[in-house]
DNA sequence: TCAACAGTTTAGAACTATTATAATGTAGAA
DNA sequence: TTCTACATTATAATAGTTCTAAACTGTTGA
């Protein structure tokens, strides 16, 4: 077992048990040099592949919905049939590649600042999303 | 019967059957004043408001999607359990109230032009979508 | 240390939005 | 009118997600 202690203070610190199953998808969510985009499917099978023992489906979606609701995930907006989460929680945007249906980061330092000149009456903003769809250059 | 030729006119110039279901679900849609935003739920209870014949739940999918292929529909990309349409086909951006889970245009001129500073090789944009959550302002 | 309890996991059922199927119907052309 | 390709329909099928309720486990406090 490696050093997880930096994952149980995480969970704990947030009041999540820190159960072998969180620990390990925060394992397979957190490891990485790189953020990533994901389904729960794809998810499962990125689980599956680093450990023998099975975590449930339900575990899963459970755990998911509990990081992003503790702000440990994004999830992306997006028109999919799936949901699509993000382990990059910084302030960015993303293209959407409509042909190969794969989302790309685009760093926030690339979009100039989205001036949004009018309000909703007793609403704060909470997130400003862009989503820049994208197909192939057939020109 | 009204005076649909419009409609007619509209669905048969974009290689689209005028058919009587087709029709209906234009004068729904196209008729009013104001553009709105819908679920294929609430579009069909729309629908048997103003028509005692039932439209099968296959024809409204089938017609949203053609629609929204020849542009007279957008879909408003969004993390929700069901599909968001509207009938507001100009460039224009949305809010979303969380809390009332609900969604308000954003009128373009509203937006400051977004400027993205980076591309991808190949690809061409196709939109820019801008959305802003918001929520309830308890300060 | 250990009992107790609240929080967690689990398999599988249930649910819901959407798509597929295949038979019937219909608009438009000849 | 007849023909044909396109549309509609009811229903079945599919897929993602949530629910359920029983078993399990981390944590607290005696």
């Amino acid at each position: 077992m490696l050093d997880n202690s930096q994952y149980i203070e995480k969970l704990r610190s947030s009041g999540l048990r820190p159960t072998k199953q969180r620990i390990k998808i925060c394992e397979v969510l957190f490891n990485s040099e790189k953020t990533f985009h994901f389904t729960i499917n794809e998810l499962v099978k990125r689980i599956s592949k680093s450990t023998n023992e099975k975590i449930s489906l339900a575990t899963v979606y459970n755990t998911v919905h509990a990081f992003k609701n503790k702000g440990y995930l994004k999830e992306i907006p997006i028109n999919s049939d799936q949901s699509y989460f993000d382990t990059n929680t910084s302030h960015h945007h993303h293209f959407y590649d409509e042909t190969q249906k794969d989302l790309i980061d685009i760093d926030d330092a690339d979009v100039e600042p989205v001036k949004i000149n009018t309000r909703i009456p007793g609403k704060k903003i909470k997130s400003v999303e862009v989503l820049v769809k994208v197909e192939d250059d057939k020109s």
